[in-house]
DNA sequence: GTTACCATGTAACGTGTTACATGATTCC
DNA sequence: GGAATCATGTAACACGTTACATGGTAAC
């Protein structure tokens, strides 16, 4: 449900075409998220229908006419919802770099107590794995099928560990965005 | 479609009910891949239909008989074949990690190969995200919104990084399993 | 006996993907 | 004028999720 957020988000930085966010879909945001141009269409059309964003339409009388998206206040206002609620998605990581941007456009919304909830949730998972990790995998002569096992248990362990290294990383700055409020300081 | 491959994989480890298979998925691919418990009778029965597995019934004339599922060796050849292929799939990356749990219990299936071109294309990735961050954010004047985005472009670049160091340590074993054959030393 | 858990299933719905189709504009 | 790219759309299908329903078995 939430691409239509990561679409207002997009939009709000820059108003454009349906074609437009498909190509780029946004630097940053589509690097961890794609999506056709079929799926952006219909989630514009819908948004469009909920009263979040308009479509200019350009161009003479042609049947088919360029449209350039831009967001309402009712759109924003749905955007603030969705980045104070939290979001108990599966991914929800994706959803919180949503969420940052999100912040970095629109100012202070409570992302902050989204990283803190995630950041809890995966020092959970971690310590689960090492458990695992010590219970099945802590002896020494481990057969070549069992050290496969324990790759790919380790492949858990290693993106829970750098996902919350990179978390402590980003808490400050969230802090002081939200310190310093929604404009620039001057 | 592979999670039919994660349900063989799951099922060559150990024969087991729909039920068990839901519940815990296997431990190991349950931590990077969840299915309800829908989803995976219907692909049980997608599976039976296709003479990949038998359903061995228990239990008397009731109308719904407990199932253990076991697999055949269609499905062997099915699985063989798809660790065999290279996937290009959009999470090609959850796809090795059942790949390599295949190898565990398969012997050399060309997990290999799939290791090698996705840390090829990882490469390439990680060398995009770091084109863009000194492009984008090597001054030092950066707003907070502009930290922001940086802390998302951030999150790849780690992601990559992890990733990557954990392929380099997942390689040598990979290729010890298949310098030794699919059975255990003596 | 009734609560908890094991076990399997149908139906409806929403979303994502693929294939196909169309038209406008720009560049050569 | 033809190719490439910009731009929007319909239709069909596959897949995943949610809700709902059913029944067996073990424990208390």
């Amino acid at each position: 449900m939430s691409i239509q957020h990561a679409l207002l988000t997009s939009l709000l930085e820059k108003p454009s075409t349906g074609y437009g966010l498909a190509s780029r879909f946004d630097r940053s945001i589509g690097y961890f998220w794609q999506a056709s141009h079929q799926q952006i269409y219909r989630e514009l059309r819908r948004m469009a229908a909920a009263g979040w964003v308009v479509a200019e339409e350009e161009g003479g009388e042609g049947r088919r006419k360029r449209k350039t998206y831009q967001v309402l206040t009712a759109g924003i206002d749905e955007l603030k919802r969705w980045v104070a609620t939290p979001s108990g998605s599966a991914d929800s990581q994706r959803e919180l770099l949503v969420k940052l941007r999100a912040e970095a456009v629109l100012g202070p919304l409570g992302a902050r107590d989204e990283l803190l909830r995630l950041t809890a949730s995966h020092e959970e998972r971690l310590a689960t794995y090492r458990q695992i990790e010590s219970r099945d995998f802590s002896g020494n002569d481990l057969s070549p099928a069992q050290q496969l096992q324990h790759r790919v248990l380790c492949m858990g362990i290693l993106s829970e560990e750098s996902w919350l290294a990179w978390a402590q990383d980003t808490l400050p700055v969230l802090e002081n965005l939200e310190a310093d409020g929604p404009r620039s300081r001057d």
